[in-house]
DNA sequence: CTGAAAGCGCTTACAG
DNA sequence: CTGAAAGCGCTTACAG
């Protein structure tokens, strides 16, 4: 059907390895020999074909990625799409394609994983999510296939290549700029518990309410899935509260605004009777009123850096793993007052 | 290195094309020697190599996606994710993978499309976007890889399997709400004029006006162009005009929200002063003030349809091109007002 | 019901 | 500087 090496080696007289080596731009073929090759290749519109290439070359100059189940809400957030670009841009300029995984549920994704690495579909691994006692990242620990994590890994982080904001630190800044506005009942608005990045930004809340000598309330932590279930009634419930607070850290811009929804439903004014900070920096949060104070965690970066970690263990096996902050800061808007 | 298909056969003490067959489970085969096969299979932990197999089947079970440059406020918005995930759903349940396309620039993306046809790396295309002269469309027609396309093409579309809404009438509904309120001036912030999506709003927005004895005004356009550069400047020229719009179409929710924006500063009430429709229907759009009236365009379906209308091409070569026109319908919320 | 052989399209020691 | 041969890991007519 398609051209292929052997045809050009019929055509240009010369054997198939020689057409194997001009592609490879061998240097010990003359300049004559590859010039009349590389013609009849052009004339005919040969192609190498990836997949017998690969086979002998035992890789596929492709990466895996893996990302979490994609039903929530999360998956209408910016983050997905941008980590993927900072991917993109770091694959495409080592010439790496983008295998990416289907599956909805875990279990899926766990089989993919398996079919990726045993079915040598994949040179490697990025995982968009960190989670907590997680299978895919045992599985990935034991398999050798090289691998990086978007997150801190919750075991042998020290043994995993992975990229991460400094979350606890991110959110004591964010917990200090409230305290030291004058705020002292600050609710938290929690991501998923079972991922590490949630974890260490409630770590951070509760570090700094203690460095600042402020008790934590179990009252003012709102979880992911009260929020999922009846966002509107765990907002009201914490409004119902003797000491309602007077400021709130959601984990991400979209929740925030779904919360200033609920707020305004119940006549309470943002900033003025509550301030609140987001997460992710949404290209909405500084169009929209208030303007929102995010944390901007720099999203990109996180992809690309993830990708270069990953094919840097791919080039060196020997490669020792490679932990990277990526930066993160406050951006300050309108959403906040002092008392 | 890994364990092969010659490993198995050794072990099991069959020949090499028995496991073959054993995998393929093939009816000629008998049970006791398949039995016997499975248990060394299981006990080795043999795992299919994909690339081998697909050489020889000459196909990849993979599924190129093609997405637009990917720079732009669009890749804020949840469309891309949820057409990939629509998609993802497809083609995971035929047990299809999803091969990305990495590139930033038209040009860097041709080359890609290229790459995947002529080095056999997948099946077939999803081309996510349709755009007017579209190099890589052209290319695709010649090829002779199956493709099918996220929005109707430009020319040919008889022969292309696609899916997209019925975007002139969907806009005429839109329009047709607003008019019926009592608006006649109506302002109309485009997409990308090299989309055929955008043309067929404008073009649904000008029959509407057409049909209700509205002369259509070049003012009440707001281009891509005019928004990204300086988006507050285009709106505040729009309400600088001697007749400033009562109403304004937008081809996306999260532009609405960026004028929505822009509004208020100009202390332009919504929707007492100017009412507002996006496209999309974001997730966030009802959470917000006000509620925005968006069109739901069932991105998911989008995906999902076109991925079943690639793979119906990818089994059965003859299959004639088809079209699926995927419902939408306007939501109305709080962001519009009569007069 | 099973095996030996050829082949998918390429690469790479080994010779010369 | 170039070619013949073996091989990557699998599948599939062809025999028996």
């Amino acid at each position: 059907m398609a051209i292929t090496i052997k045809d050009v080696a019929k055509q240009a007289e010369v054997s198939p390895a020689t057409v194997s080596r001009v592609i490879a731009d061998n240097p010990r073929i003359s300049e004559k020999t590859k010039q009349k090759v590389r013609e009849t290749m052009e004339s005919l519109g040969y192609y190498p074909n990836f997949q017998a290439r690969n086979l002998v070359a035992q890789k596929t100059r492709t990466i895996g990625v893996i990302m979490a189940n994609s039903t929530t809400l999360a998956f209408q957030n910016p983050f997905f799409p941008e980590v993927l670009r900072g991917i993109s841009v770091s694959a495409h300029n080592s010439q790496y394609g983008i295998y990416l995984s289907t599956g909805a549920t875990e279990e899926e994704i766990y089989d993919e994983v398996v079919a990726m690495d045993q079915g040598k579909r994949v040179d490697g691994i990025i995982l968009l999510y960190s989670r907590v006692g997680d299978r895919i990242m045992d599985y990935l620990m034991k398999s050798g296939l090289p691998f990086s994590v978007v997150g801190r890994p919750h075991r042998n982080a020290d043994t995993i290549s992975y990229v991460d904001n400094d979350n606890i630190s991110i959110t004591k800044q964010v917990m200090s700029h409230l305290i030291g506005m004058g705020h002292k009942r600050i609710a938290f608005i929690a991501g998923g518990i079972d991922f590490v990045v949630s974890l260490d930004r409630l770590e951070g809340y509760e570090e700094s309410l203690a460095e600042n000598g402020i008790s934590f309330q179990e009252e003012y932590i709102v979880k992911q899935d009260a929020m999922q279930q009846d966002g509107k009634k765990a907002i009201r419930r914490l409004f119902d509260l003797e000491d309602p607070p007077t400021a709130i850290v959601t984990h991400d811009d979209l929740v925030a605004y779904e919360v200033i929804g609920y707020l305004e439903d119940l006549q309470i004014r943002v900033p003025e009777d509550v301030s609140i900070i987001g997460f992710n920096n949404h290209a909405l949060s500084k169009h929209l009123k208030p303007p929102l104070s995010s944390v901007d965690i720099c999203i990109y970066e996180l992809g690309f850096e993830a990708a270069n970690l990953l094919l840097e263990k791919i080039t060196d096996e020997q490669a020792a793993p490679r932990q990277i902050t990526v930066s993160s800061r406050l951006i300050e808007r309108g959403s906040c007052q002092g008392r």
